[in-house]
DNA sequence: GATACCTGTTAACGTTGATTAACATCGGAC
DNA sequence: GTCCGATGTTAATCAACGTTAACAGGTATC
């Protein structure tokens, strides 16, 4: 018995293709047919997986931001002091965008084609997750303010999502390390007076 | 014959909304009703000021690229030291995109929508500034390499262009100083071994 | 004051796209 | 062996969109 549904690969691998897809060509620039024939199928055939092309994007989204929320607020609540949970932070996104470089281009730019029940889901875990940031930084600068820290976290995400439109000159540990300087560097110099 | 053209504001009304919509909802996400609309016209009226509509996004395109390039190329020059060309780049691209946050959005997500004859151009214009960056920086770090300057400018140009996502809460001054310190330390921490 | 060009308009056309309907196959439960 | 739900397919529907055609007003020039 051991399992309660059938194992949805079907779903997973549409959303994955999914995702490359609204990623290189965006959202309005994909059709269902072309989502199917990138997973082998026809157009229609999609629609016993999901309601909707709506329905997948808001899934898709959904998804991504649940998981960088809680994964996010695991992990700097793990760490022993706000620095550490700061560097909690940074190697999450880290990793987060240097294996998703599609869903991370996706999170970013397709929130506006998400249908509104769900449109305002996404939005407030994405609030959460960058106010998690703002929280740990404020413990590490106090004498700052909320404006300066939100304002800086969201330079960092551009900087960390900016690896999608990197082409791959570097291997991966050495992109990790330099975006981590950057990142980190970056911070410093937003609350240094 | 005098005035070999007309001054053309009507078109320049028009790319202007175009860019703010096409920033909003993407390109496909526009009509050219939408767009005829947005200065209170008919959409079928705009054939008479562009092609159609990806030739109305290849020229906006075109001018942001070319405007990038050239006024960024002609403030490093310049300068009078490696040093202070990084600067001269970063206070232009800082002052470009926090006057501009539309047309940033748009540069950096829709040159998959322009037909190849032009899109290849603008892609060459888009490398040929960020080459512009990469030769400062090397110029400033010759012991590094062209690979990691490369990255390294790509995510602060991520950095830079977060602006359009953050809601204003500095003032334009403070944005300004955030950004430009963020990004110094963020490219001193590239470079830092 | 007729002519022509510039800039609009509304109506029509052809295509594409999302979605739904109707029908087929197949594997397991009974 | 039959029945059924899950998962496909192809054909049909309906709206939206980019574009073009046909037509109109206004201004400027001769």
């Amino acid at each position: 018995m051991a399992e309660v549904t059938a194992p949805p690969t079907r779903r997973l691998e549409i959303l994955s293709a999914a995702a490359e897809l609204f990623a290189r060509r965006g959202y309005h620039g994909v059709s269902i047919g072309d989502l199917g024939r990138a997973v082998g199928l026809t157009g229609p055939a999609l629609y016993r997986h999901f309601r909707g092309k709506e329905a997948l994007l808001a899934e898709m989204l959904l998804d991504i931001s649940d998981r960088l929320l809680t994964e996010g607020e695991r992990r700097a609540e793990a760490a022993d002091s706000p620095a550490l949970a700061l560097d909690a932070l940074l190697r999450w996104h880290i990793d987060f965008a240097l294996d998703n470089p599609a869903l991370i281009t996706v999170h970013v730019r397709e929130l506006s084609n998400v249908p509104q029940p769900q449109r305002r889901e996404i939005r407030r875990l994405q609030r959460a997750y960058a106010e998690e940031w703002v929280r740990v930084l404020r413990l590490i600068h106090p004498e700052s303010t909320d404006d300066r820290a939100r304002s800086a976290t969201h330079a960092v995400f551009g900087l960390l999502n900016s690896t999608p439109h990197s082409t791959g000159d570097l291997d991966r540990d050495t992109m990790t390390e330099l975006l981590h300087a950057m990142a980190s560097e970056a911070f410093a110099g937003a609350f240094r007076s």
